[in-house]
DNA sequence: TCGCTTGTTGATGG
DNA sequence: GCCATCAACAAGCG
């Protein structure tokens, strides 16, 4: 469920569970999903290492050792699973860390977009992870005016451009478009200094709020995210919601709240 | 069988 | 160089 507050929530619950905790081994059963190194060379790189407390940039969780660093990237079907809470291994566990006193965390992903990177340094984990906008929680408010100023084009694809600004994903610039009334089609160079500053203060706040009050994208409640699947009317004027492409994305908008900019 | 999916990258064309 | 589009990756679901 990877949006920028599930990454979060995946980089408190590794926090919770394995920082401090030494690495006892690493069991890969599938190798293609460590994607600069082998299996092999991963539990060598961890074994007998402490996690420190890991970070988080954008969508990528950051987990540092007194040592090497473990990246991970949840692509669409990523997730994090306790021993303690799921006892028996599941087939899409794709990264077995084994801790001590035989507890487990484990990376598990279905489909293996994303995967696992083994980062030596800082330098190493920042050229894993690519051109990265600053994080989208942490971005302060001139540096996001000053990198859109620079961008032109459909707003949902500069908002979903990782090197934009890291984190925000289909869902979250869905609701953010929503939310501001601006057209997922509306060209970013034609948005006026209002509307500039109605993104970074709702994409801030929409962020806490599904950091701190969910922990992920969240399912109920007045979100447009929450009532797009069940077909249901805009929640704010109860008219009905539109579904288009944009982006190379499905995209779901108010016709009504966000209009065409060019019917 | 086909279409669809909360992500990212690389090729291609304008 | 920038932007738009699309295929590919992979696996499951309806």
């Amino acid at each position: 469920m990877p949006e920028l507050p599930d990454v979060e929530e995946y980089r408190r619950f590794f926090a919770r569970h394995a920082a401090g905790r030494s690495v006892r081994r690493v069991v890969v059963p599938d190798a293609t999903i460590v994607r600069n190194a082998t299996p092999r060379a991963l539990d060598r790189a961890l074994r007998g290492r402490t996690f420190e407390e890991p970070d988080r940039h954008g969508k990528w969780l950051v987990a540092w050792t007194d040592g090497p660093a473990l990246l991970l990237h949840f692509g669409m079907t990523g997730d994090l699973v306790w021993s303690a809470i799921e006892p028996e291994r599941h087939r899409h566990d794709r990264v077995i860390l084994e801790l001590d006193g035989g507890d487990e965390l484990r990376y598990r992903n279905m489909r293996k977009l994303g995967g696992a990177w083994l980062a030596h340094d800082p330098d190493e984990a920042v050229a894993a992870m690519g051109s990265l906008g600053p994080d989208a929680l942490a971005v302060k408010r001139r540096e996001f005016h000053e990198r859109l100023s620079r961008r032109r084009g459909q707003a949902k694809a500069v908002l979903m451009d990782q090197r934009f600004m890291a984190g925000l994903g289909n869902l979250l610039v869905d609701e953010l478009l929503w939310q501001t009334r601006i057209h997922p089609r509306r060209r970013v160079e034609t948005l006026d200094d209002t509307e500039r500053d109605r993104l970074y203060e709702t994409m801030r706040w929409i962020l806490r709020r599904w950091v701190a009050g969910y922990g992920r994208v969240p399912r109920r409640g007045e979100w447009l995210i929450a009532v797009r699947d069940a077909g249901g009317p805009c929640p704010r004027c109860g008219g009905p919601l539109a579904r288009i492409t944009a982006a190379g994305r499905t995209t779901w908008l108010c016709p009504t709240c966000q209009p065409d900019p060019a019917p």
